[in-house]
DNA sequence: ATTACTGCAAAGGATTTGCATGTGA
DNA sequence: TCACATGCAAATCCTTTGCAGTAAT
């Protein structure tokens, strides 16, 4: 129970507001899901515990959870995806091909980022950077020479 | 016109579509937006020249035209936008306060890009970074001490 | 005992689809 | 001519909302 934590029932809880079992099952779904669960496996998750659990409640649940930033979301290819608050940044390349995910450092970004934040004078926020783009597997048969690539691409 | 440039024309005949009074008035819409335009304001230009139009025909050209690499479509702050095809890569900081959005130049990420690429092998396609954060203008109140902003964020 | 929260069902908005008609090549 | 495209309306998908009842504090 990795969220046991971050002692949210008290962050709940001292705002005056509560802590429901539907609250909590959310919760751990979002942890279990281990990074970037989408909506959709986050209720069937709980589903599988309280099958009473209604569509809206996760909603709901889910958008409580962001306001109090014991979750965040973010937006991966499209889809919305949660995780719970307070781990280190960190980013994907997302393979157009076969959809595979690779997690990359967040040192490897972090100089880009402070480079940019010193030139443009502008606070990068970004926990989630995403890259598109075509892992070596999925490369076009173009082992051999690289860089005949260039003229013909897709 | 600056569409008329890629002889869009023959790109859709040589390959057994048509080239229809909707499609043109959906490129030309997306080619005056001159960057990031959405759906309903693609649509709002559309009707401007031809209140006919239907709004499923501009979704289906605007398909249309993304399967044919004429138009891109890319997801700012959570919105879909399009733009002429063919543009040179670029990216934006985009102030989660003020909305302010400001271009960056494509040179300022090849280094960061070209680092990722060699360290993982992968191919990074990207034509539109948003990095979403604080223009320094919606900076709070940090003007004199920017050390001070270790403590409290957010 | 309050009143926040839930479940249900219905509403909402954005996009897609089926089908008959129209039209570019 | 005739398959591709369009217009229209209905369907679909995802998310939100109103409200009466339930339960956390």
């Amino acid at each position: 129970m990795p969220h046991r934590d971050l002692n949210y029932a008290n962050r709940i809880r001292e705002r005056g507001y509560r802590l429901t079992p539907q609250r909590e099952l959310v919760l751990d779904a979002v942890c279990e899901g281990g990074g970037h669960t989408t909506f959709d496996e986050i209720y069937r998750r709980v589903r599988e515990r309280a099958p009473a659990v209604n569509r809206a409640t996760v909603y709901r649940a889910l958008d409580f959870l962001c306001q109090l930033h014991l979750v965040v979301s973010a937006e991966i290819a499209g889809r919305t995806v949660y995780e719970i608050a307070g781990r280190e940044p960190h980013h994907h390349l997302i393979c157009r091909s076969c959809g595979r995910m690779e997690q990359i450092n967040h040192a490897a970004v972090r100089d880009l980022i402070e480079h940019i934040e010193r030139r443009y004078r502008f606070r990068v926020e970004v926990n989630h950077l995403v890259l598109p783009g075509l892992s070596h597997r999925c490369r076009p048969a173009a082992s051999p020479s690289p860089s005949s690539e260039e003229t013909t691409r897709e």
